[in-house]
RNA sequence: CGGGGAAUAGCGCAGCUUGGUAGCGCGCCACGUUCGGGACGUGGAGGCCGGGAGUUCAAAUCUCCCUUCCCCGACCA
């Protein structure tokens, strides 16, 4: 069927839309892809429909011939599962939950470990019925607190999710395996570029799991890759190890110093290399000598509040995305002069280890950067107004609660698995694979017997791509100044054929030629038919709409060629109009 | 969570200071001219001025609340 443009239900507009800062948002809502109905949720109009279904069939593809079934569960799911799994308070202000009309609780799913889980229970219960991998291609329900750059972060979004079960972790080794193989095919069918990172396995502990970015400068991710060896990881993930203890005898004695007007540490650093009394001998003091203690406050899915202090070195920053991933369920609150008012063990400014910990006056968990080896002395807050004390030894003038690794991380720190630099780079999540273990298994009680007819917890790995947001980083991946660029196997059309002419001309009679034997070879036409437009906005449009070959019949006809444009590789070329259709096929079946 | 800015036709914007019942460009409709890089003329259609409350004879305009969007910040002890 060849598609008309007069009468494809399209509109593309002139202007950016106001409220799209990223790329692929502006460009699909310009191109007539999409269109916002509520914040973070999106109509698909004919175009977008058309490349989403390409994509999702690539991966429908995929999870089929890896062994895969396709199932469907509802998006409207019941609370007591989740009320098992803990989800229903741990997922917090994320979850959009509702009542029926007989106030009974529901979800709309944000993601369904929980209910897979039930399900192979319900019909399953021997491990001879393992490996078993299902999936489905379903609708997500998050309440994100900022939905972002249109499809990339929405509220309601399309998710191929796929769940394995198996009796041991060796089955478990080899179904994660294959679908980590299986997403590095989608992703190369897809064109979208990706690297592999180690990411935050949360707070179930333990599991390995790793995500797939799409490196791309309006990501929220950001992940470091060594510039030696092949270690990458999310920059929520990099974990620095701890740092060995040393001889404390060599350092003086703790020492309580003057030190008025030091609100911050470079203050306090060049006091101390001012004063005579506190210079230090061979080298300055630098802020990597000093230990700040940060406060916080967090907020658990139950609603308690704890405080929380964290020391670390004075040269670093806590990163709030590595802390958030931490103390995952909980959230994080600053720590506000209020709450300073209220523990009056704290004397802002001059916070030291002498008023932290849970068995000191503030009572506050305390927890120290790994950086803060035992033996190691430190420039630090006196706990009282206009002081600061230094020779301050950890393990021998004080103590926390544990160590917390939070630190932000920056370009060309040290790799931890070969000493090597890291770079810090930004991408976007297209797809995470996640050793589950036996987390769902065993709250949920999925057990089959085993060879000796005894129950074991079957074993899980999760598996997600965004199916929705994958069209997104496309866009992003493959844009240009025109417009969108798609690679040829997500395109709405294989081929745009442009009438250039007045529209009733030989111009029109040979697009319309073209156009019905390109239909009859196989692909997807559209055939910019549209009377009283201009040609110029129709090659703006067709740039813009960005499928990968456009034909443009004009004045070339006359002479008997027509002009050949790969919107992919920006090159043109004029063919004899009989040798068009085979030209095209041939652009078509090379690969993208 | 905090601080700014904003919400007026499908899109981009003006009007608001100084209240008097809404305008421009693009797009859309009709007719005519144009036809290879976002053409032109003439005539049209289209808006509960984000939602709610208040002040007033009268509110897009002033006040308050809510919702949504954008930007910046979130700790430097």
């Amino acid at each position: 069927m060849i598609h008309r443009m007069s009468s494809v239900f399209l509109r593309t507009l002139r202007d950016n839309p106001v409220d799209a800062e990223v790329p692929s948002h502006r460009l699909l809502v310009r191109g007539g892809y999409i269109r916002r109905v509520a914040p973070g949720a999106y109509t698909w109009l004919p175009l977008g429909w058309r490349t989403f279904r390409r994509v999702e069939n690539i991966i429908r593809q995929e999870m089929d011939s890896l062994g895969a079934q396709e199932v469907h569960f509802p998006s409207l799911l019941p609370r007591e599962p989740y009320e098992a799994s803990g989800r229903w308070s741990d997922y917090g202000d994320n979850l959009f939950r509702l009542q029926d009309r007989r106030k009974v609780d529901y979800l709309l799913g944000p993601t369904h470990e929980e209910m897979f889980t039930l399900l192979v229970k319900d019909l399953y219960s021997s491990y001879k019925d393992l490996p078993l991998w299902l999936y489905q291609i379903q609708t997500k329900f998050r309440d994100e607190a900022r939905p972002r750059g249109g499809l990339l972060r929405g509220r309601e979004f399309v998710m191929k999710d796929s769940y394995s079960f198996d009796i041991d972790q060796e089955g478990l080794q080899r179904s994660y395996d294959a679908h980590r193989n299986a997403y590095i095919k989608i992703f190369e069918r897809l064109g979208l570029p990706y690297v592999i990172v180690s990411a935050m396995s949360g707070a179930m502990g333990g599991s390995v799991s790793e995500e797939f970015l799409f490196p791309c400068v309006n990501g929220e991710d950001s992940y470091v890759r060594c510039t030696r060896c092949d270690y990458s990881a999310n920059t929520e993930a990099v974990r620095i190890g701890s740092t060995p203890p040393v001889d404390a005898s060599t350092h003086e004695l703790a020492r309580v110093a003057e030190t008025p007007d030091t609100p911050t540490i470079q203050s306090l650093v060049d006091l101390f290399n001012a004063r005579p009394d506190l210079q230090r001998q061979g080298r300055p003091w630098t802020a990597h000598d000093t230990l700040k203690n940060v406060l916080f406050n967090l907020r658990h899915p139950d609603g308690r509040r704890e405080p929380l202090a964290i020391g670390i070195p004075g040269d670093r920053d806590v990163d709030m995305k590595r802390l958030e991933a931490h103390v995952d369920p909980a959230e994080i609150e600053t720590f506000a002069d209020q709450h300073f008012v209220a523990n009056a063990a704290l004397v802002k400014g001059y916070i030291g280890p002498g008023s932290l910990g849970r068995e000191n006056t503030s009572g506050i968990r305390y927890l120290l950067d790994p950086r803060v080896g035992i033996g190691s002395a430190w420039i630090t807050g006196a706990n009282e107004l206009g002081r600061h004390v230094m020779n301050l030894v950890h393990g021998r003038d004080f103590t926390a609660d544990g160590t917390i690794d939070v630190a932000e991380v920056r370009d060309d720190d040290p790799c931890p698995q070969c000493g090597g630099s890291l770079n810090i780079e930004r991408g976007i999540e297209i797809g995470h694979v996640f050793q589950l273990g036996k987390k769902y298994a065993d709250v949920l009680g999925l057990n089959v017997l085993d060879k000796n007819g005894k129950p074991q917890v079957v074993t899980m790995g999760s598996y997600g791509i965004g199916v929705s947001r994958a069209v997104a980083a496309i866009a992003e991946a493959t844009h240009d100044d025109l417009g969108l660029r798609w690679p040829r196997a997500v395109a709405p059309f294989d081929v745009h054929i442009v009438i250039a002419g007045k529209g009733n001309d030989d111009t029109a009679n040979t697009a319309n030629t073209l156009a019905e034997q390109l239909d009859s070879a196989g692909l997807q036409v559209l055939l910019d038919d549209r009377s009283g437009v201009s040609p110029g906005v129709k090659f703006k449009d067709a740039e813009l709409l960005g499928n990968p070959c456009i034909v443009i019949a004009g004045r070339g006809v006359a002479q008997g060629v027509v002009e050949i444009r790969d919107r992919l590789l920006g090159t043109a070329v004029e063919i004899k109009i009989a040798d068009a259709v085979a030209h095209i096929v041939a652009a078509h079946s090379s690969s993208n």
